[in-house]
DNA sequence: ACCTGAACACCGTTCAAGT
DNA sequence: ACCTGAACACCGTTCAAGT
């Protein structure tokens, strides 16, 4: 909001208008999606939320791809990771704890990173503190790179999958119901599965642990 | 194609004819998906495919998300998983790498398993194996179940970037010439991203020994 | 029971026209 | 330079009508 009129009695609408900006149709594109979701997100329904025709969009953003991206962008651009700890394994583990608070904080965001064709400019940083952290680990080269992205793909599905809501389909109740699984000997399904009891927390904390614990192994090839 | 025609004139349409079910049109949306992608999969452009008007589909699927449902079912159908290996490691290995083969068979049905709502039932069988494998190595209750998922979120993950193609988006030459890195102090990015180099399999491979190096410590808790 | 055409309420985007 | 309305080529889906 450039400059708020002091004490006029003009109509507020004419502060915004004019105000058309990439920066602003992007950031309430996110307002948009946050408050609606990923498939109410369009191109006229964002235009009516900024109260101007569609096609003004157009001015600032090169298509509906463009403004994904754009978005994506803007939901993790701003984000600082802490790079202090002396410990590499708490370091990589502070970075990717950090970087899955800030997807939760726009849940509904996070279903961009599987739509946009590219990843977002974001993911260097993280990337660069895991590498710089494995490199002190003694873990350099192409192994490290694959670390990295083992922890981040761990880390998108894990995330794509919490985003959807606690554990549906998996119920064993409903999978006794179905015909499919009756018989089919999935003895170990059937007693361990509780969605219930279910935390996403405590499931990406020992996924973190195994693998950092997995990559401490790593450390020298036998 | 039911009974061909021995010598008959008789146009060859009518075969095909009234023998629209929910398993052709559900077999007809996997080919056509593999054929063109996620995107263009369409009730229109599917029905056109069967030579048949759009709302026909609709006496064999209750709308699309149903379709997609059965596609994804149909498209992780009939898998058979190895589990006769004597090591609970390799029976863990193997299952995850004949998922990723049968995923990798129709690159554009993986983006499926990101589209539904709920998983479908094809991965119980996964799960059991692992489960049972994992038993087998005195890792059980919560603690199995949050292995099976970290195996299975990083599959999706890897999965879900494979499918996209090589490493788009983090060429450091293309990083270095974007404003937001440069001097970013990103060194260890820098030297280490060579997307000509990358292979998916080898990374893949090394994400799984990883996960299981980690999980044979958490078979003794400290 | 199964298929059809017409119609409705939506999309993203192009184009020519306004200021 | 920026915004607009009308139009185009698409969607998924409802409805009433056909067989």
């Amino acid at each position: 909001v450039p400059n708020k009129p002091t004490g006029r009695k003009r109509p507020r609408v004419r502060a915004t208008r004019g105000a058309l900006t990439r920066e602003r149709v992007i950031a309430e594109a996110l307002v948009l999606l946050d408050q609606t979701g990923i498939e109410e997100l369009t191109i006229r329904g964002l235009a009516q939320h900024l109260g101007v025709s569609p096609m003004a969009l157009y001015n600032h953003v090169a298509d509906k791809e463009d403004l994904l991206q754009g978005v994506a962008e803007k939901f993790l651009a701003g984000m600082a990771f802490s790079n202090d700890h002396p410990d590499w394994r708490e370091r990589i583990r502070i970075c990717f704890r950090e970087l899955r608070s800030a997807c939760l904080a726009h849940p509904q965001a996070v279903r961009l990173l599987e739509t946009i064709k590219r990843p977002p400019l974001a993911v260097f940083q993280p990337m660069e503190i895991t590498l710089a952290a494995l490199a002190e680990a003694g873990i350099g080269g192409q192994q490290a790179v694959q670390a990295f992205f083992l922890l981040m793909n761990f880390l998108l599905g894990q995330l794509s999958y919490e985003v959807r809501g606690p554990f549906r389909g998996l119920d064993p109740a409903e999978a006794i119901r179905s015909e499919r699984l009756r018989g089919a000997g999935l003895s170990h399904v059937e007693n361990a599965v509780s969605p219930d009891q279910w935390n996403f927390d405590s499931a990406f904390e020992f996924g973190l642990a195994t693998i950092l614990d997995g990559l401490n192994k790593a450390r020298r090839p036998i």
